[in-house]
RNA sequence: UCCCCGGUAGCUCAAUUGGCAGAGUAGGUGACUGUUAAUCACUUGGUUGUUGGUUCGAGUCCAACCCGGGGAGCCA
């Protein structure tokens, strides 16, 4: 007989069943065991009667220690005693492998406890519907890209020097003296994907030193990052919303058990399917100070700002234009302003800050080699990228999404540590 | 790098003014007619982060260090 899973148990009652998992829980008394089996897809109780089974059998299948693997063989019922609904009446527990005493129990644990276990960690109920609902924003986006004909163009992980200069970069050694730096991100190399393909993005990790020590971040994350030729700030800001909803969407269809079991209030969730407020960054300082929440043109928005913007709207809010001062060199100014440039955030409802930075590009190579000598870097390093704008340089922009800040805000998580399988963070790369 | 908080049983935490080291949970043994973190009884389990100091006496007070958590800056 051939295994069924959890999650598929609505569709086979009354039918003979073979689950496989580990013994999740366990409530016996003399006559019965309730023994709680998870297989990663969901969890079931299942009964085992003393009546029906030898004696020698009903006692061992009460001391299988938690966490063992199992195999239950039985007839799955519909049964509104159970959780779940459905009941399977066992008529066999076989251990597959016997756990030895399990250290994670189900009363609460601390962090520094629970990140040194991470590795079992993740079978608990909670980790498992974060990971579901990372699943499904990852899904989201690579499919959602297909549709719209972007191409799936990998960046490199290694790096001879720094996309955005000033940032903390991890070094490695590159055989006979040479450095090479772990990647902070892909945006360089998709501009020239751009330039090749028209329409491109990349996923995947990215590195950063920075000695940050907050719910928010994390050293190595995961970035999602679209490119597009002949675009300017608006297509980027109609592109970053566009994706945003339809990983907001998805995740509402698909995984209402997850949002459940994280109880998640999906209606805030769900105001994040209208249109997303945009405003600019000095009419957001002028309503900052309107509301006697002092800030200074010029500055850049700190994490308590960002708060407050995000709490004048229900929905994700895009703050663009930027003063040029406080952005990267290759950020395009605004015609229409040359103090500001065309750069967006995007910043989640409820407090969860920036989980979108963009913009349009600056693509004049006489602007951009003044920028490279304003900012004090060296033109030597940018020399392919200048290269760009040489040869047939068109308007173009892109953003990078966190993923685990998205999933952290989508899953209402506290910390951007459980967005991650193994979260890389500073003093703590173990497991 | 800076600011704040913490470190006591495998785990989560208590311990009054400086005066015998304590619960819950997990583990073990047993009871229990359908349990929902099952319940009930009994039970194993300790170099109080480290080093030094004050004191008749330190988990508690002082100093330094180590480890962890939260935040700032910076960012996604």
């Amino acid at each position: 007989m051939s295994r069924t899973r959890v999650k598929d148990l609505l569709n086979h009652t009354g039918e003979d069943v073979t689950l496989k998992g580990w013994l999740y829980n366990r409530r016996s008394s003399k006559k019965f065991h309730f023994v709680l089996l998870r297989d990663g897809s969901g969890i079931v109780q299942c009964i085992v009667t003393k009546a029906e089974m030898d004696e020698e059998a009903f006692e061992a299948i009460g001391k299988i220690p938690y966490e063992s693997a199992i195999e239950i063989r039985g007839k799955a019922n519909a049964d509104e005693r159970s959780p779940g609904g459905v009941e399977i009446h066992a008529s066999a527990v076989d251990v597959i492998s016997e756990a030895e005493e399990y250290p994670i129990s189900k009363q609460e644990h601390g962090p520094d406890f629970l990140l040194s276990h991470r590795h079992l960690w993740l079978r608990s109920k909670k980790q498992v519907a974060i990971m579901h609902i990372r699943n499904e924003v990852l899904k989201t986006i690579r499919d959602d890209m297909h549709e719209r004909g972007f191409h799936c163009i990998d960046a490199p992980v290694f790096t001879p020097n720094s996309c955005e200069g000033t940032s903390t970069l991890f070094e490695v050694d590159y055989f006979d003296d040479e450095k090479a730096y772990l990647t902070q991100s892909g945006q360089l190399y998709m501009e020239a994907a751009a330039m090749a393909l028209g329409d491109v993005y990349c996923l995947g990790p990215t590195f950063r030193a920075e000695k940050s020590k907050t719910r928010r971040h994390l050293t190595e994350f995961w970035m999602f990052e679209p490119e597009m030729a002949f675009a300017g700030i608006d297509e980027v800001m109609d592109l970053a919303e566009a994706m945003l909803q339809k990983i907001a969407a998805n995740v509402l269809e698909n995984c209402q058990a997850d949002l459940e079991v994280l109880e998640r209030d999906t209606d805030q969730l769900r105001k994040a399917l209208a249109p997303f407020s945009r405003i600019s960054y000095s009419e957001a300082v002028e309503r900052l100070n309107d509301e006697g929440h002092a800030f200074e043109w010029g500055g850049d928005l700190g994490a308590p700002d960002e708060t407050k913007i995000s709490s004048w709207f229900d929905t994700p809010v895009m703050v663009h234009r930027y003063p040029e001062a406080v952005k990267a060199f290759y950020m395009k100014r605004d015609p229409q302003d040359s103090r500001v440039a065309l750069g967006v955030d995007v910043l989640a409802p409820e407090g969860y800050g920036e989980i979108i930075g963009g913009g349009q590009r600056e693509d004049c190579l006489q602007t951009l080699m003044s920028r490279i000598h304003e900012h004090e870097l060296d033109p030597e390093d940018f020399a392919w990228y200048l290269d760009l704008r040489r040869y047939g340089s068109v308007p173009h922009g892109g953003f990078g999404l966190g993923v685990e800040r998205t999933v952290c805000w989508l899953a209402g998580i506290e910390h951007v540590r459980e967005c991650i399988p193994f979260p890389r963070m500073l003093y703590r790369i173990y497991p």
